[in-house]
RNA sequence: GGGCGGUUAGCUCAGCACGGGAGAGCGCUUGCCUUACAAGCAAGAUGUCACAGGUUCAAAUCCUGUACCGCCCA
């Protein structure tokens, strides 16, 4: 075996393995329980980054785990069709190549974009497999399949029935770049530094000015009106008058409405309704003229006057400031700080654009959506997550779902002659429609627009189990158990599948929401490629290894708070796989003759075994519960704990010299439990490192040490085997107890030897002073693990007489002394025991302050009391020994 | 403006739902290549638990407020 862990050597092995024989296979004809997670489907453009490393490591977790807890595991893997982010990947490359989309025409594109999907597609899903993860990839799944495609089209149809999806013309969130509506969901709000321009807008009929301010000059080509607050002593003159637009000499109204706000500018606020959310509802209570001045690219277009036509609008926005300075009405500019809409794909300004739209009344949706979780029926955790889920949904606005594209799933609406439209799951039934309407057998036009890619992703639960189809896996696997997310879609993703969910199966999507926190670069910055500071997990898994990568993450998943990465953190979890290794390595080497079939009785068993069979089932336990409760970190840290600094640093240590002696039966025993323990926490460790898990796993197959499967009684794979159980009847208290007291006594004599500089080989002889005779023979029974631990040539108890001449230290229930040849610092050491001194007498006055506390003594509970009984017993007698230490270096020196 | 989260060792963070002797890893200091592991072993130092009040016999933990940092929404 090397003596390093090259992941290198193992992890492509064993995948591939796992893989060939089948071990991630779900059934829904198996009567094991279900335990299902559907997986976050990424972008079918993306590839793997630290988030989707973290995400489906923990999912992987969880599914490994529940599938050696004998559940029929089901984590369904996938991605989406990404519509957006797709379209424009194709196109950049038809860029390149002189053509375009339009050139190509639609049928043409679209072949164009599965070719691309069929041949880089798949990236992301490759690399979840360097990662580990291990879906059930008979079931992979993506949104365009055809099986999820009649899904879609059946929910459109079935809402559109149910006056749920209906089209209107509203503002819409316009990305002028790509040139198609987006949700609210897709625009990102960001502070720019930008000018309010005041303008002068001549009153008709008078010689006043009307003083309006504004962010977006070029918007007033729009304007078809200017509102003032009703209550505005100022202007309430006006209102009912007209202003002249300048630059285009039309009349329009001054009204009175309360949108504007008298304290803000000069009170009175230019109205553009057809560029303006704001605008566009005090346009419709005011009765204004709705003017569009955009084309679709965001140029000027007919409906301004002809110098201005066809130039952009940031261009546009110069000019109209430029001629109106020229005019005069320009009256002053200030700086300002304000809030600009840019699209999240196309990082483009988004303008508020009057179109027809397909929305989904997601207010009427939204009402059980938000029940569900209020009755628990489903739970976030951490829980605090509801109240932002609960905020969204509360104030939801219609869901505008069509698209101005062609990568996605088209619109199943039909239209006729006469601009009829018909709804239906295929074109067939939509002539059918229209005859029956029209009498006549019409053509029809598609819909040329695709539904926006959440859309099909909020039925992933289902859709992905075989729906509309009433397939065995649906019954089996729906609802989902949990849903492993980041927080950043719950309002994207995880509410629309709720949403859909009730909607189409009567019954949530999953009963537990686990969010996990954003991870971010050492300096708690998000990564990004702008900023460099991305941390590449194929890299990570170059360097150090998926177990390593897989560990850190686990180790840092605390709840409810985001995740600091760095380099050197993961380095130390490469560290502690490593120290698994070399455990195992030292457990092989000592293993010949192992015999499979020997099992110790109980009094067999030394108080060594006893000891760390103890921690062994403390952990275990530990190990179950964190996972049940998602507490990854507490797993991680309980494992790492486990095996470094109770199985290496100690239980290895204390049974070298069995390992090395004699006794054959003796030997054995100690063979049969170090198996016992290392197969066991390598059960508890699989989850988090499948890869170095089974490698060893494998390694001490050789040997004829087997695990229990857990369909089986030996297990081929530690994928297959049975998690541990945790077993009460193996939790030794006494024994416990005493290793523990043993470890203190051999950390003191250590401590002692560091004080005076020995050389670790360097054997030395010790006095322990028991306190009792009970200790007494604990330490004898020990005596010999003592010498070793503390690289002893002697151990003496003594029965009361101290020696002259030694370092001494105390602890409870022993004095240990190291008799030094030559002359102790005196100075030092009394500083040394005095500071042990003094803390020791802070200790005790707080305790006795507490116990001469009559109201203490009788509201607290009596355990407490009891404690600070005890507790006061053992400063005072340490104390008092300290004293006396201090009294003896005073006599000598 | 509304909401949420955070503030504990030099750094990264546990601990807080259920109050009762301040923890881990990394880093640092010292000594060691001790026959599993130097990616290691042993020992050691380090804290006004952000601040101010309150509740309580007892507060890092519960309540109120403040400050600062971060995120989301408008």
């Amino acid at each position: 075996m090397d003596k390093v862990y090259d992941p290198k050597k193992v992890e492509q092995k064993w995948y591939e393995d796992w893989v060939s024989k089948g071990y991630y296979k779900s059934s829904a004809s198996n009567d094991k329980p279900p335990f299902t997670i559907v997986i976050p489907p990424p972008n079918v453009t993306g590839s793997l980054h630290i988030g989707h490393a973290l995400n489906n490591t923990l999912q992987d977790i969880l599914i490994r785990y529940k599938r050696m807890k004998g559940f029929d595991a089901l984590w369904v893997p996938g991605t989406d069709h990404a519509g957006i982010a797709t379209q424009m990947m194709v196109e950049r490359e038809l860029e390149k190549e002189g053509t375009s989309r339009v050139d190509m025409g639609r049928d043409a594109f679209l072949e164009r974009v599965w070719k691309w999907k069929e041949e880089s597609g798949g990236t992301i899903t490759h690399q979840l497999r360097s990662l580990g993860a291990l879906p059930d990839w008979d079931k992979e799944r993506f949104t365009m399949d055809e099986g999820l495609s009649d899904a879609v089209r059946k929910v459109f149809v079935d809402l559109y029935d149910q006056g749920l999806i209906y089209k209107d013309k509203r503002l819409v969130n316009w990305d002028p770049k790509l040139c198609t509506a987006i949700s609210d969901l897709e625009v990102e709000q960001r502070e720019v530094k930008g000018h309010f321009w005041n303008f002068k807008y001549p009153v008709h009929d008078s010689d006043e000015f009307i003083v309006v301010a504004t962010t977006r000059p070029e918007t007033m080509l729009g304007d078809t009106g200017v509102a003032v607050h009703p209550d505005d002593e100022r202007y309430k003159h006006l209102v009912g008058k007209n202003v002249v637009l300048p630059l285009v000499g039309c009349k329009i109204p001054i009204v009175a409405d309360e949108y504007s706000d008298p304290e803000k500018g000069t009170g009175a606020v230019k109205i553009t309704p057809a560029h303006d959310f704001n605008d566009f509802e005090v346009g419709k209570r005011q009765n204004l003229e709705i003017i569009n001045i955009f084309d679709s690219t965001a140029h000027l277009n007919d409906n301004v006057p002809e110098k201005y036509r066809g130039l952009e609008r940031f261009e546009a926005r110069k000019k109209v400031v430029q001629d109106l300075d020229a005019l005069g009405l320009l009256a002053e500019i200030e700086d300002t700080v304000h809030t600009v809409p840019y699209g999240d794909r196309s990082a483009v300004v988004i303008e508020p654009w009057l179109t027809d739209q397909w929305y989904v009344d997601a207010k009427k949706l939204a009402v059980e959506a938000i029940s569900c979780v209020e009755d628990g029926r489903v739970k976030f955790i951490p829980k605090y997550w509801e109240r932002t889920y609960f905020e969204w949904l509360r104030n939801i606005e219609p869901w505008c779902i069509s698209r101005q594209l062609w990568w996605g799933h088209q619109i199943p609406a039909w239209y006729g002659p006469d601009g009829t439209v018909f709804v239906a799951t295929t074109e067939e039934e939509a002539l059918k429609a229209a005859k029956e309407q029209f009498g006549d057998e019409v053509e029809l036009t598609r819909d040329p627009d695709v539904l926006d890619t959440w859309f099909s992703s909020g039925l992933w639960p289902f859709s992905t189990l075989g729906w509309p189809e009433p397939t065995a896996e649906l019954k089996k696997y729906y609802p989902t158990n949990v849903l492993v997310t980041g927080f950043d879609i719950i309002f994207f993703w995880v509410a629309r599948m709720i949403m859909q969910g009730l909607k189409f199966m009567n019954d949530v999507p999953f009963k537990d929401i686990y969010i996990h926190g954003l991870i971010r670069d050492e300096k708690g910055q998000k990564m990004s490629k702008t900023r460099g500071n991305v941390i590449d997990p194929l890299e990570v898994i170059e360097e150090y290894g998926a177990d390593a990568m897989r560990f850190s993450l686990t180790a840092l998943a605390t709840q409810g708070r985001d995740i600091k990465l760095s380099m050197p953190v993961i380095q130390g979890y490469r560290n502690f796989i490593n120290k698994i290794w070399n455990a195992s390595r030292f457990t092989m080497m000592n293993l010949e003759g192992y015999d499979p079939n020997l099992v110790p009785t109980q009094d067999q068993l030394s108080v060594y075994d006893k000891w760390i069979l103890t921690k062994l089932n403390r952990t275990i336990r530990e190990v179950e519960q964190s996972i049940e409760a998602y507490e990854f970190d507490k797993a991680a840290s309980s494992i790492y704990q486990f095996f470094w600094a109770e199985y290496c640093d100690w239980y290895l240590e204390l049974i070298k010299p069995v390992l090395y002696g004699e006794n054959e039966d003796d030997k054995q025993r100690t063979r049969s439990v170090l198996v016992r323990v290392l197969t066991t926490a390598l059960g508890l460790l699989h989850p988090i490192a499948p890869f170095v898990s089974e490698e060893l796993y494998q390694k001490l197959k050789d040997f004829g040490v087997k695990i229990k499967g857990v369909d089986s009684i030996v297990a081929d794979s530690i994928v297959l085997s049975a998690f541990p159980d945790s077993n009460e009847s193996e939790i030794y208290k006494v024994e416990e107890d005493e290793v523990e007291f043993i470890k203190e006594i051999v950390a003191a004599v250590r401590g002692l030897r560091a004080l005076v500089g020995l050389h670790p080989s360097e054997r030395v002889n010790i006095m322990l002073l028991p306190a009792s005779e009970s200790v007494a023979a604990q330490i004898e029974r020990n005596q010999e693990s003592i010498i070793n631990l503390a690289s002893l040539s002697n151990l003496q108890i003594l029965e009361g007489e101290k020696p002259e001449k030694a370092m001494a230290q105390v602890i409870s229930d022993v004095e240990v002394f190291l008799p030094v040849e030559g002359l102790i610092d005196i100075d030092k050491e009394t500083q040394r025991i005095n500071k042990e001194l003094q803390k020791v007498t802070k200790d005790l006055k707080q305790t006795e302050s507490k116990l001469s506390n009559a109201k203490f003594l009788d509201r607290a509970p009596e355990d407490i009391i009891e404690k600070e009984k005890e507790k006061l017993e053992e400063f005072s007698t340490q104390k008092k020994k300290l004293e006396e230490l201090l009294l003896k270096l005073k006599e000598i020196s």
